[in-house]
DNA sequence: ATCATAAGATACGCACGAGTATCTTATGAC
DNA sequence: GTCATAAGATACTCGTGCGTATCTTATGAT
């Protein structure tokens, strides 16, 4: 429903809680309507604002996109629960979290804008993070190494990031949240044993 | 450029040749604008035609769109070389040229259809399949167990379709073509070591 | 030669959204 | 209380495409 206010209550909103609430409503549209529908009038209406009002902000749809994106753009929490399997769990729940597999989906949500800008997600990521940071799989591998947990041999890229790699497929294919067992199969057949552990020790998923 | 008929040979096509212009034209626009530049008017100019020619064979968007790609959907052959690794880096790299590429970047391109319309991509291609097929790599693994190349146990789908997954992950991720390291990489250090193979043997990719 | 069919061209009314102009008036600083 | 600023409303021109109506005429069957 518009936030557009009652006759009752003509107060006009202003600075943060104008642009706020233009930034919200930007964010649904594009979620629910995706890139091609993030127009201005849409997203106007569903701001209970006017169409001026974010031109005056952000003169080109670029601008209100990314400005939206930006706004709900955060690096998740590494997870450090003194197991690698239990780390790899709990990280890769998260990333199939709604907020942060909404992030993910962006590659699709905004496979038109790519096209047309002659960008990538790739672009899209590097130009919203403040500095490079180390993949997030690599961090709980290193730890792991650190416990002990695992032989400190050299691994590629890819064997570190699969499970992640795996799980984003998934995702991209459905479109919707992966079911928590198929993380877990993944993690216990196929990550654990490539990188020369057992899931023997494995307690249940929950 | 179009293929509307020169002045000096006025030649009206009809039957087949004037539809598979419009269908080659359909193909042509969908690549390159994505579904939402899929219009009747889009087509109608770059085969050469007008819309009304279009509106007579398929009177909604969607007609023009699954007849489209219906024309331009056709499953890959499955090798059989003798071995398991030649026959996985055989069959990965057809799904990395350009024609088998193109059908599963459908997956995006066709993002705003599926929303619009409540499908996927899976509704798609069962609707685009004759039958149901085993997956190719499952028969590759079945032709392996079978030359006693590998062990018959219990294989789980996500293990024995793991190197499918990952090259389309990655297509999905950049919008292009898989290098031919990646490919190699993944069957080498992923997909083999998880079967319980070595690629020990393995002689160049090439 | 005749003729039914349909290709191709063009125009039309309509819907939708971009982007801007214009207006009223709420609002917060002073 | 005054006043500059901008929120919100509304209207406008323009561009684009939908889907259909109308027309001319090429074409292949007869």
């Amino acid at each position: 429903m518009s936030q557009r206010r009652s006759e009752t209550t003509p107060t006009r909103r202003r600075g943060a809680a104008l642009e706020n609430a233009i930034i919200d409503a930007a964010w649904e549209v594009l979620i629910e309507q995706g890139y091609n529908g993030l127009t201005f009038e849409a997203v106007a209406a569903r701001a209970g604002t006017s169409k001026p009002v974010l031109y005056r902000r952000w003169p080109r749809r670029e601008d209100l996109l990314l400005a939206t994106i930006a706004r709900h753009w955060r690096p998740l929490d590494i997870p450090d629960t003194g197991s690698l399997r239990q780390d790899a769990l709990t990280f890769l729940r998260a990333v199939n979290a709604e907020r942060a597999r909404t992030l993910i989906l962006l590659r699709i949500q905004l496979a038109d804008y790519f096209r047309e800008t002659g960008t990538t997600f790739s672009d899209l990521r590097r130009r919203l993070r403040s500095a490079d940071q180390t993949p997030p799989l690599a961090t709980l591998v290193a730890r792991a190494i650190e416990r002990g947990e695992l032989a400190d041999v050299p691994r590629s890229e890819r064997v570190v990031n699969l499970p992640f790699d795996l799980v984003r497929h998934d995702m991209l294919m459905s479109m919707e949240a992966v079911p928590d067992e198929t993380i877990v199969e993944i993690v216990d057949t196929v990550w654990l044993p490539l990188l020369g552990l057992s899931p023997h020790g494995a307690q249940a998923g929950h």
